[in-house]
DNA sequence: ACCTCATATTCTCTTAACGGAATATGAATG
DNA sequence: CATTCATATTCCGTTAAGAGAATATGAGGT
């Protein structure tokens, strides 16, 4: 993965926020399109370039298409995600987001805010994401 | 410096190869158009635009005009270039512009590599850049 | 088989970035 | 003060990004 590519997919704001959500775990389109307040079309383009760049990977379950960061990620990527963190931990905008995607998270998956992180689907199948 | 500026200003290669260079000490248009072997236009623009984001500033230094990198930088930039830094040690390409620059310095301060770091505009006054 | 839901793709428009050629600026020097 | 040198700015053409509307795809449910 070429330096300047990492570069590209984060000079967008709109990236920077489902990087920053994804970090938490792996999440469906329709979730962090209402946790950003976005129309699905942008939402998904964004998804798709960072996808096309290797920085996350998709996965269909059931009528969803499950988002997450790529496992394992090159050497390069993880230092600069882990640099993301340390930086959006103080920013207003990625604290709100986080904030409103665990709650998001309550309605759907009661049993616990990151239920979905270890078995993904298990999110969407317990009960559907636009109930 | 809002983060996304940052991440704008690093998805360039041409940008990354000049803050790599610039890691090491201030240095003068002209031995960063010769490093980087560019027409010295795009270069120019190039420093221009990290100057109006804020990564470097700019002196005058004679004829000559000194560009370093933003000190003191804000924490989230800070954190970024080093990142930058540990990313860009084990990239072939800036690690030759940084010997490239290495040898170019030693032909015009013979004094030491690094001569110019303490005082910048030493570099210029002892010998021309282009002589 | 049809219908719906979640998501992706296409189309169009606007805007920004990049490179190079030509030109402008401003300091130093004869 | 005219010239030269280092650098910046402007102009132009090309290319890519981003947003939104409309449409396509593909899986599940009826």
């Amino acid at each position: 993965m070429r330096l300047v590519e990492i570069y590209q997919c984060l000079c967008d704001e709109t990236r920077l926020r489902l990087l920053n959500l994804l970090q938490a775990g792996p999440l469906c389109v329709c979730h962090l399109q209402e946790v950003l307040d976005m129309g699905q079309v942008a939402v998904s383009k964004h998804l798709g370039y960072l996808r096309r760049h290797g920085l996350v990977t998709a996965t269909r379950e059931g009528k969803w298409r499950i988002y997450r960061l790529v496992e394992p990620a090159p050497p390069e990527l993880r230092r600069h995600l882990a640099c993301l963190q340390d930086c959006t931990r103080e920013i207003p905008l990625f604290c709100e987001d986080q904030r409103r995607l665990a709650a998001r998270l309550q309605d759907c998956c009661p049993s616990g805010p990151r239920a979905g992180t270890r078995e993904p689907s298990a999110i969407h199948f317990r009960t559907k994401p636009n109930p």
